[in-house]
DNA sequence: TCCAGCGCCCAAAGCGCTTTCAATTATGTA
DNA sequence: TACATAATTGAAAGCGCTTTGGGCGCTGGA
């Protein structure tokens, strides 16, 4: 059944069958209630395709899927989706996602907004100087940034967190605790995120003269494993520090495992702040030893951003081009006074 | 630039344009080459849209995301996209993903495949006497299932794991380690990898005359939380289990966790199986306690769903329809004898 | 010498929808 | 009564691609 087929069933023009399908106001009432009534019989569907062509809508947002034989699925990125998925169910919206090797993600991201299968682009995992930002901005399509490019002009949309504020309030509850030896377990150099996190455990740190050593400091996949590494490492240094600062619960799960194997009491000989993304998986507050975390949920700021893309797609006012949004500090049980010097 | 611009510049029609760029045999060789070089120098894309309105082929899979405001997101869904993806990375699909109620997945699915977005369609989290199942038969539309469904006829295509005979091994493993109090902490209870793993529990008991109580057996939301709470419940039983079985090791996250908070050790007062899905966030090896478990990659399973798929829309040659894989047991340090009576 | 057959290429007809431009009728206004 | 105006509806022109049904010039066997 198509629009042709429809009205001729009616008697109607296509025109003015389209017209009542997609509200226009020069319809009279009573005919489209009879449109309306026809579409229920008939269970006539628009096909999608040629609703395309003819307005070059097409009701999507896309986005692309780092992913790789051997990759490591994120599952950051798995709760972000929900988020996306809660409001674009709500707007009849569905995703196109582009899988791609993650070192084709600007040519993916490209692709995909050539390809014409979608009206706006989500973008994450921002990395400094993310050389898709140009790419985006020379494209003509909508497009809303997680995260923010470090060194890049801020020009363009995002919505992000503070990660800064986040990892310096951190830092400062930490040396109000009297703790002097930090370490930070970040998360891959090059993202935005870990520069800025990093940035605000240096800044805090400087206000009482003290540095982030390079020993004390990793950068890697924000997975248990190498959380349980890193933190290995941490603490076979000779001067090993008591106060961690922690860029996901997931690192956390590996980093305690590695304070536990050593004997070591989590909150007393070692403090650790991880950053909660609120993943349903890892409750800060479920941990044996609950966990002080800064937090903000990563799936809020997907429905936002969904939000902001479809909102823009069906022209539904303007939106702020930029969000930073605070993170709360939650105190808990992993933070405690500094260790008394042997 | 569109192919009538292409073709004029070119002094061709769009007929020969066309297919050339499709790979036709009957256009010369120079003149294939001739537009090839054009279309480098011109970067023309053929509009998605348009192909797939006069082809009907969008080059898409299509599948339903279950989500809703409070709805937990799901590690497991998460790896299963990454296996997808890096198949369908290969072959220049992308996939189409409509998110819905958790209520409302067979409107969703069918909307999903009328709406001509998609040219086969992936299912999930089956359950038993999955409603779905009539529904994709009668719309001639490829689709491939992951799992089955318990009491329907298994005449779709499908690919399963073996669950009934996984947790069957797991469990004489255990009565083979002398133990005689069983409890299996299972999936939510409609669907079928759920239903199916408990039949294999209950099988292998009743070789040795034993059953499995209904106290001893849980249905839920596999999370750590529902692991922990489910855990604590079997301890307090006056007569509580020595042997766990465990659907997932998401789930035994939680339940090790009880187990410890109990002062037991596991392996020695707790034997405990879970079922591995190779998530990359858990490796049942980097456990305190190294893990005993029944393996089988959800992420391997996504790729050869991905590539029947695929391979069915492009008419890539018949693939066996149904598909069950055996798992592998694993023997690692969360099993060992029963405890003595004491 | 003829004509079937082949190799290449083209015009034009869709695919199913939206939207512009116009036409027709009904409604006021002078 | 006459004419501008609003209210409805239609015809037809795309959107950009694929594909059908020829057409034209050559070649080679009869």
């Amino acid at each position: 059944m198509n629009l042709k087929q429809l009205s001729e069933l009616l008697g109607l023009s296509q025109t003015t069958v389209s017209r009542a399908l997609n509200g226009y106001p020069e319809v009279n009432e009573a005919t489209r209630e009879r449109v309306l009534q026809a579409v229920k019989e008939t269970g006539y569907r628009p096909n999608k395709a040629a609703q395309r062509l003819a307005t070059g809508k097409a009701g999507s947002i896309g986005l692309v899927m780092p992913t790789a034989p051997g990759h490591q699925s994120d599952v950051h990125f798995g709760e972000f989706l929900a988020g996306l998925g809660e409001e674009a169910v709500r707007h009849d919206f569905h995703f196109v996602i582009m899988p791609a090797d993650p070192d084709d993600e600007v040519a993916a991201l490209r692709r995909l907004a050539i390809s014409g299968n979608v009206d706006a682009l989500f973008v994450a995992y921002m990395r400094g100087h993310d050389p898709r930002l140009p790419m985006l901005k020379s494209l003509a399509i909508p497009y809303v940034v997680h995260g923010r490019s470090f060194g890049s002009e801020p020009d363009y949309p995002f919505v992000d967190i503070d990660n800064e504020g986040a990892f310096y309030d951190a830092t400062r509850l930490l040396l109000q605790l009297g703790h002097t030896r930090f370490a930070l377990m970040n998360g891959p150099m090059h993202l935005d995120f870990a520069i800025r996190r990093k940035n605000g455990v240096i800044a805090a740190l400087a206000e009482r003269g003290l540095t982030l050593d390079e020993d004390c400091t990793s950068h890697a996949l924000m997975t248990d494993e190498q959380g349980l590494l890193a933190m290995e490492r941490f603490l076979q240094l000779p001067d090993r520090p008591t106060a961690i600062l922690c860029s996901s619960t997931v690192l956390a799960l590996g980093a305690i495992r590695a304070v536990n194997q050593a004997g070591l009491r989590l909150g007393e000989d070692i403090s650790l702040i991880a950053h909660d993304d609120v993943l349903p998986l890892l409750k800060p507050e479920s941990f044996s030893v609950p966990l002080t975390t800064t937090r903000s949920s990563l799936r809020a700021a997907g429905v936002r951003i969904a939000q902001r893309l479809i909102g823009t797609v069906k022209q539904a006012g303007p939106f702020p081009d930029q969000e930073l949004w605070k993170t709360e500090l939650i105190v808990r049980a992993s933070t405690g006074p500094a260790p008394q010097q042997p």
